[in-house]
DNA sequence: ATCATACGGTCATCCTACAACTTCGCAAGT
DNA sequence: ACTTGCGAAGTTGTAGGATGACCGTATGAT
């Protein structure tokens, strides 16, 4: 293959990169709604890639809705509202304040979740919540698989309510808030709050078991606020629910 | 160019095609989580297409962290736990039963996006707000751009929650619902629904322009249940508040 | 038995060619 | 002057072949 001098870094695959430059582009606004893109050749210039790197890159975006193409014209770029994906920024998450947001979707999400599920869940689904809370405080209590059974415990509570999309969306923002956190203040030394968070759940599947919707749901608000504090996020002041 | 047999339908654009089909037998089970795609080859043998498309295909699911290329090994599912986007299956929606969950999930989002907005809009939140609502009751109030408007004022609350992701996660759900719904029923002679539907936004406004976060989710939680209703769908009995 | 190497399979990228479609301008006809 | 028809140029869509990079395994030498 010919060496081809890239305007752009190295480690991801070339139509990722392009992708994600473009994207970038677009959502900074450098490109407003309804604009046309360079042609295709024109961009395979200015990135120093093949055009079918570029093609593969349009692909991901069009799949998305970010850019519609039309064959014999060129690409426009599309408003915002109409996309038909949801992607959330893992470079955005980085910053306290969107993450300070991302934990209080969940809390929306969550606590909801909670109460549906109080008032629908089957045996079957308590017995599917009681499973990862024992993963979870019982021998990996102090391991990585934790973590694994923690996700477990809500997905499985989502799962509970019958609602298929709440079940998706809660997994999604759970997914994204993982793999941007160190958990290394959760899973070290500070054995207490393990325990705290331990109690917590515990706390939850009790409600869950005694279809009380309230306390499931107020048990799970908390827990999330203090799953965020515990991770470095803090989000009780902002929410002021009226009760 | 030569002429090729594909196995499947018309219409759309080959790539989506080919990434359709892939998506449905991955949903569908047919290709378990951890198991290997045929090769890029096999694939556009099968489909009648050149690999190229089949690569922009695969471009498309790999985005949505669907499935995983190798390079120099093949491409796998992955589970659907882990995709970095989140999709609707706008097929799906037809089913009375998913558009009753996603209206669920809606009722959800919107209700604490109004209390939230209560809590915190400014003055220049409101002014988008009552300007919507301006264009919804105004001379629009029979055509089809109070569709729209009424598009705006939902996004308009969700915006003045400060929270750029509960803005993403409406805008999202509200536009999928839009996109599956004939409003014939609305902006037909019923005259008195568009009332209805009208005196319900005054309402919601009304509480947000007094602060007041309980009246304002309240306001919201019965006018999504009332719009569901509106659009022939019926979500009422199931939800359980415990309040 | 162990290690180095060769080989075939697979994805990654590039290139060229052509088909399908849109736009625009020019020329012929009215 | 206006309309109509047509062709040229530009752009995306698709095909197909070539090569590089990477992985796994088998082969063979030590």
């Amino acid at each position: 293959m010919k060496q081809r001098s890239s305007i752009i870094g190295s480690v991801e695959a070339l139509p990722h990169r392009v992708a994600s430059h473009l994207s970038r582009e677009i959502e900074g606004g450098d490109i407003i709604p309804g604009a046309r893109l360079p042609t295709e050749s024109q961009l395979a210039d200015k990135f120093g890639v093949s055009r079918n790197v570029v093609r593969e890159a349009i692909a991901q975006l069009r799949a998305d809705g970010m850019i519609e193409a039309r064959q014999g014209i060129g690409a426009f770029v599309m408003a915002p509202e109409q996309r038909t994906a949801i992607r959330i920024d893992r470079e955005a998450l980085k910053d306290q304040r969107n993450m300070e947001q991302l934990f209080e979707l969940r809390s929306i999400l969550e606590t909801e979740s909670a109460t549906l599920a109080a008032a629908r869940c089957a045996s079957d689904d308590l017995d599917a919540i009681k499973s990862a809370l024992d993963r979870m405080g019982g021998e990996e209590r102090w391991e990585d698989g934790s973590i694994e059974a923690d996700l477990l415990f809500h997905r499985a509570i989502a799962r509970a309510t019958g609602n298929s999309y709440i079940y998706t969306f809660i997994s999604f923002v759970c997914e994204q808030i993982r793999q941007s956190i160190h958990y290394a203040r959760l899973t070290n030394p500070l054995h207490d709050l393990v325990e705290v968070n331990v109690a917590e759940h515990v706390r939850i599947y009790d409600a869950l078991a005694a279809h009380d919707p309230q306390a499931a749901g107020e048990a799970m608000r908390r827990h999330i606020e203090g799953a965020a504090s515990r991770v470095g996020v803090e989000l009780t002041a902002k929410i002021n629910r009226g009760k």
